[in-house]
DNA sequence: ATCATATCGTTTCGAATCGATACTATTTTT
DNA sequence: AAAAATAGTATCGATTCGAAACGATATGAT
């Protein structure tokens, strides 16, 4: 039935399940267990628009309810604060505290990290393009929501250059002005614009 | 501190955790918890001097309480046989039953499975090169056990040609012959021995 | 042979994690 | 103004896990 696809297609499915098992360090490190640190990383890495609740839910793939328990838990532990939204009062976004940054220099992926590292650029500029493109893939066929950054997103309405000093980048979905560090930052409302290939080997 | 590290190696690893994540699905699956999946697949993968409840803990990195506790949920429900050894009275060996293999055609983590089998077959290769490869950095760095297979195994000492019809293949660790699908199942014994990259785009 | 030690598998316990559900408050739509 | 949708929260039961303790068998030292 199955048998179409090729037999190193499940090796690697499987390889990146039981990696990223292996790699996720046993239980609390830091005093932080497992779950707190993922959410720890994606409020390290989501732009402004992005860091609530609800966005940390659909980038984990989890329900509102349980994201809201980890970060309660953050919260209450002083690693991020809370700070309501004076457009919608429903709404809450999360920022991280100092504390949470100097915390995140002991992640416990850190021997992931340095396995990476280990890599000849090129191969990781290509390995990264690929856990990309499966990511998206994956994303597509589960109908999972895709965090991206502006690099590739068709909302993304900047030409770089500054004119009088401003507005340099905007998003045109929100429709408001970025900061160029933000442009690397994961966005809920990323859509997939140019298919090819981003940047690769040109570091 | 460790700013020595490229970004993108952050990232890469960021990648693979959340990818892990992404495609395990939500939940039952087929009647089946998430880590049942990981037990099933486990001993479908693994070779017949690996297939017991230490070796599943150690692949896993978990306790052997904790792989006692799903394997005793996979036996119950007919996915797996409990086979007593008659060299170790201690040891105890679990073979897939029909139904279990018959199952494992429903895996949850086909989404990933078919996103891999979407990329080009020399892509694939080298992915699948460097995922074993990180690993390996990670299994070595944590101090935790890697499984491999016979094919780049230091105890594999094989020469194809089968003199007489049998000992084609042997195992140097445990000292017993190898049928021809058992080298390529995973192994707790597994000891790296050439560091070359094994046959990659040779298909 | 005998005893200490190590290993294999299991059970139990409490904590962490999660999906499902229900709920309040606020916004948006009609 | 009423209805529907959305953001966030709280609660419950089931799953998952590490830690610890246990019995059974195997191994090693004396």
């Amino acid at each position: 039935m199955d048998k179409e696809c090729d037999m190193d297609s499940r090796v690697i499915a499987e390889l990146i399940l039981h990696l990223g098992r292996i790699a996720s360090g046993d239980g609390f490190v830091g005093g932080l267990t497992p779950v707190q640190w993922t959410g720890l990383r994606y409020f390290a890495r989501a732009n402004r628009f992005s860091r609530t609740p609800s966005a940390f839910a659909a980038f984990h793939g989890t329900t509102r309810g349980t994201a809201s328990q980890t970060i309660k838990g953050l919260v209450a532990e002083g690693y991020l604060k809370q700070t309501r939204s004076k457009t919608d009062g429903r709404s809450v976004r999360l920022d991280l505290t100092k504390k949470a940054e100097a915390l995140l220099n002991d992640d416990p992926i850190e021997a992931l990290v340095r396995a990476a590292d280990a890599l000849p650029p090129g191969v990781r500029g290509s390995f990264s393009v690929v856990l990309q493109r499966l990511l998206g893939s994956v994303a597509l066929q589960t109908g999972k929501p895709l965090f991206g950054t502006c690099e590739t997103c068709l909302h993304f309405a900047g030409d770089g250059c500054c004119q009088e000093g401003m507005n340099a980048y905007e998003c045109g979905f929100v429709k408001e002005a970025l900061t160029s560090n933000e442009l690397e930052q994961l966005c809920i409302n990323f859509e997939s614009g140019k298919a090819g290939p981003p940047r690769v080997g040109t570091a």
